[in-house]
RNA sequence: GCGGGUGUGGCGGAAUGGUAGACGCCGGGGACUUAAAAUCCCCUGAGCUUUGCUCGUGCGGGUUCGAGUCCCGCCACCCGCACCA
């Protein structure tokens, strides 16, 4: 027995490479053992790896290491989504290319992830920006092209008028580009789009079979997708045009008093050469679209003179322009029923129309008066003819029916989910592989043409995109008449990178994207973990490429992510001066009760506990606390204490805590004695009982309710005197930190004279027999207080608890002679003394 | 406004309707040491008239022999979406 230190800053390198070499993470997919995928979101690589990262990929490298125990032949793959704005930023602020800037930061985080120990196929790793991958994704674009999923038109986009490019919505900021600062102007573009509505219904009804979702993100892309039932119908016009509109309450269709357009509805342009209409029209464009803007936002209308007439009473009816009608959804324009909507309520009170009742509590109530707002639930109609005494959902029925009868309108159902606008002017992303043929229009890139690369020897010195001004690049010949034609500019959004990276994870033939038989074996990952930030978007279009490749018979697999976890950001305390300007953890210290900077002593605000993010500067950098403590003592942390989902405080002191524990265990390890004999019961017990709860723990993704029973073990170890089962206990307990601690295990492993690696051990054994107690405790209750426990052989009958329970001197004393009316016993658990 | 979540010691958090606060952190006391670090042991929800008793899981009710857990009504905070007709 040695009473030497664990030391990780050796230890752990050597690890590393004994698992490489051996290959031990390696997937195989030819083996006959069952298949498990367990991935998480791949990053970015912006340059570091962060705190987030470790977090996240410490997760999934437990579920990974603990399937590889269970049996499984596991795939964890590793990889980079490598396309995107900031390589482009740094090309201009940095003067270097962005694929040189984007491998130098793969190569230096691939470091960092190879440095605490996670248990991944290197074997697979690729970066999006590979002329392979996008390639194969340019190969993809035209299957969908080919399939009619893709089509071009005419589309608004932000425009940054310095930069020449287009901006995302969240890159403006108060209307003015987030780089330049200049005004941002709304431009009409040619822009390909994916037909992602096409599966509108089949992703929302999809989302009722993902049981292993987060609830939470199911509903939001419930929410976002916006399945509506209407009816749609035209007005007639007073002058001789029609007004098509949507609504999903034909049941108030008698309460309507007005009709409203959006601004850039046509027959709103129409009206364009009126001034009057025309200073409305750029009224309504100057509105911000922040929600505190929307909410205070008043309603505002122009009357357009025109009238269109009630389908039903033939009642004319003022048109306005109004700045709340959204062009994109629906028609455009709407009827007015000031009674039931609120938005109509406040316009019509504005512009003194009348505000009919339609729907009532009950059919007595039909004159019953108006209160200060719309009246949006549920009730009787009145006021409206044939529809008087119906049900709201029988008046919709009804009045659908007589549209569709009449001719004049349809029962519709309304989406909110956008076709998905892919192009980007931008250079660092997939070329989307479409030549512009003079005489052909848009043509597909010949498949032996794929991939169509980016050029190197391009600039960022002026603006725009530099695929656009590069001198020969887009210069090409149409595939079907040879005549000189221009390549597309455009790259694909980002999001299409990681929209298929899992199949191409699973199999990466050179020849094709990926290998349908293979991608059959390893699909759906059985465990997806990324952050709550990925909600919609990501999972959304990667739900949607998948559905898509099925659905022109590319793979069989219609959900990618079987189960999805999203887990909480790691924060930190922020620390603030005086003056209100932020300060890194490292410049502070603490005193007394408060904080004060190191460098002069002056006073430090400690603020609230938020996401780590550089501009609070409460960033706590990976490399600096593995350099201190071990890869071990940071993957402890990030499994420790909070739960998975919620957000989790980094701590100074959690740390050291942490790295005390690897420490600890280390010393229990180095006390195998095989010498030692004899039993110790209670112990073997304890341990058997571990082997199956910490399993139980993994499996829910419980990792912190795992670490707890660990450090259970451990102090029951530790206490225990030398013995066979104690030797136990610590193999035991090698085996079920293995997954969390690996490096420590490893060294324990061979410490202790096993061959082979502990990452290759099964997972440990239990003996059904020693998970029953043979004594329990039982609590003795008196009116339902606690008053004794006692112990008692298990299984006792419930005489003899009962008879146990009132033998006890305290539980008399509580008695007090009182008389004894009732008597509950729950065997094996407690006695209920009622009087 | 709509939708969702959370609320338990000084802190992070445990708890199939059955002993609330497991486990960790902080804090206090002690041992070892010339001393420190490391390590080990004990205490650590609040209050009280302290062999013990009372109170205690955001607030107010209810069901139950028994409620952190179930039901009804509130409050606070956090997240998402939002003029979607």
């Amino acid at each position: 027995m040695t009473d030497n230190r664990f030391d990780p800053s050796q230890a752990d390198g050597r690890w590393q490479r004994a698992w490489e070499e051996s290959g031990a993470f390696t997937a195989d997919s030819d083996s006959e053992k069952p298949k498990s995928f367990i991935l998480e979101m791949f990053p970015y690589p912006s340059g570091r790896i962060h705190m987030g990262h470790v977090r996240n990929y410490t997760m999934g490298d437990v579920l990974a290491r603990y399937k590889k125990m269970r049996g499984f032949e596991v795939l964890h793959p590793m990889g980079w989504d490598a396309f995107g704005m900031p390589a482009e930023n740094a090309a201009m602020e940095k003067k270097v290319h962005p694929g040189e800037w984007t491998h130098a930061n793969i190569e230096g985080m691939k470091k960092q992830l190879k440095g605490i120990g996670f248990a991944l196929d290197w074997t697979r790793e690729f970066a999006t920006c590979d002329p392979e991958y996008y390639g194969h994704e340019q190969a993809l674009f035209l299957d969908m092209f080919e399939a009619g999923l893709v089509y071009r038109r005419s589309s608004e986009v932000n425009w940054d008028p310095v930069d020449m490019t287009v901006l995302a919505n969240e890159q403006v900021i108060d209307g003015k580009g987030w780089r330049s600062g200049a005004e941002v102007e709304k431009r009409k573009l040619d822009q390909w789009f994916l037909k992602i509505t096409d599966f509108a219904e089949d992703l929302l009804e999809g989302l009722d079979e993902l049981k292993d979702w987060p609830e939470k993100v199911r509903l939001m892309q419930e929410n976002w997708i916006g399945k509506s039932s209407g009816l749609e119908f035209s007005f007639d016009l007073s002058n001789g045009e029609k007004l098509p509109v949507y609504t999903t309450r034909p049941d108030t269709i008698f309460g309507a008093s007005f009709c409203a357009i959006a601004a850039d509805h046509p027959i709103a342009q129409g009206l364009g050469d009126d001034p009057a209409v025309a200073a409305f029209i750029e009224e309504c464009k100057k509105g911000g679209t922040t929600a505190a803007e929307l909410e205070t936002a008043e309603k505002l209308g122009f009357d357009t003179g025109i009238t269109a007439q009630h389908p039903f009473t033939g009642e004319a009816m003022p048109v306005f322009i109004a700045n709340f009608v959204l062009m994109d959804y629906g028609t455009g324009a709407v009827m007015g029923v000031p009674g039931h909507d609120q938005r109509d309520f406040e316009f019509a009170t504005k512009y003194k129309l009348p505000i009919t009742r339609v729907v009532a509590k009950d059919a007595s109530e039909t004159d019953a008066p108006m209160g200060d707002e719309a009246e949006a639930g549920d009730g009787v109609i009145v006021n409206s003819d044939f529809l008087d005494g119906k049900s709201v959902d029988e008046a919709k029925a009804e009045v659908i029916a007589r549209a569709e009868n009449g001719g004049w309108g349809e029962g519709k159902t309304v989406w909110r989910l956008r076709d998905w606008g892919i192009s980007r002017q931008r250079y660092w992303g997939t070329p989307i592989p479409i030549i512009h043929s003079p005489d052909h229009g848009p043509v597909p890139v010949p498949r032996d043409q794929l991939p169509v690369k980016l050029p190197e020897d391009i600039d960022f010195d002026e603006p725009g995109n530099p695929l656009e001004r590069h001198p020969t690049w887009k210069h090409t010949t149409c595939p079907i008449s040879g005549k000189p034609a221009l390549r597309e500019t455009d790259t694909l959004d980002t999001f299409a990178n990681s929209s298929w990276y899992f199949l191409r994870f699973a199999s990466q033939p050179d020849n094709a994207p990926f290998d349908p038989e293979e991608v059959a074996k390893w699909l759906p990952v059985q465990h997806y973990i990324g952050g709550i930030e990925h909600a919609i978007l990501h999972l959304l279009y990667a739900r949607f490429w998948t559905r898509a490749l099925a659905s022109i018979g590319k793979i069989d697999v219609k959900e990618p992510f079987a189960a999805l976890f999203t887990q909480g950001m790691v924060t930190h305390e922020t620390y603030a001066l005086g003056d209100g300007s932020w300060l890194s953890p490292d410049e502070v210290r603490k005193d007394g009760a408060g904080w004060v900077t190191i460098a002069d002593g002056a006073p430090v605000t400690a603020g609230r506990v938020v996401k780590m993010s550089k501009s609070k500067k409460n960033v706590v950098d990976p490399d600096a606390i593995i350099a201190d403590y071990g890869a071990d003592a940071v993957r402890w942390f990030m499994l420790s204490d909070s739960p998975p989902e919620r957000d989790l405080p980094w701590s100074q002191d959690g740390i050291e805590g942490c790295g005390r524990f690897v420490q600890r265990l280390w010393r229990l390890f180095q006390q195998f004695d095989p010498a030692a004999s004899g039993e110790d019961q209670p112990l073997a017990r304890k341990a058997h009982q571990a082997i199956v709860a910490v399993a139980e723990d993994i499996e829910a993704l419980s990792f912190n309710k795992a670490v707890a029973r660990i450090y259970e073990l451990t102090g029951a170890t530790e206490k225990a005197e030398a013995s066979e089962s104690r030797n136990f206990a610590i193999r035991t307990l090698m085996h079920l930190a293995s997954p969390m601690m690996p490096h420590l295990a490893e060294e324990a492993w061979a410490c202790a004279g096993n061959d082979g690696l502990i990452a290759d051990a099964p997972w440990p054994e239990h003996d059904p027999a020693m998970l029953v107690e043979d004594e329990v405790t039982i609590a003795i209750q008196h009116k339902g207080k606690l008053r004794d426990t006692l112990t008692a052989p298990k299984g006792a009958s419930k005489e003899d608890l009962e008879a146990l329970a009132l033998a006890s001197e305290k539980v008399q004393r509580s008695l007090d002679g009182a008389e004894i009316r009732k008597v509950i016993v729950v065997p094996d658990r407690l006695v209920n003394i009622v009087t």
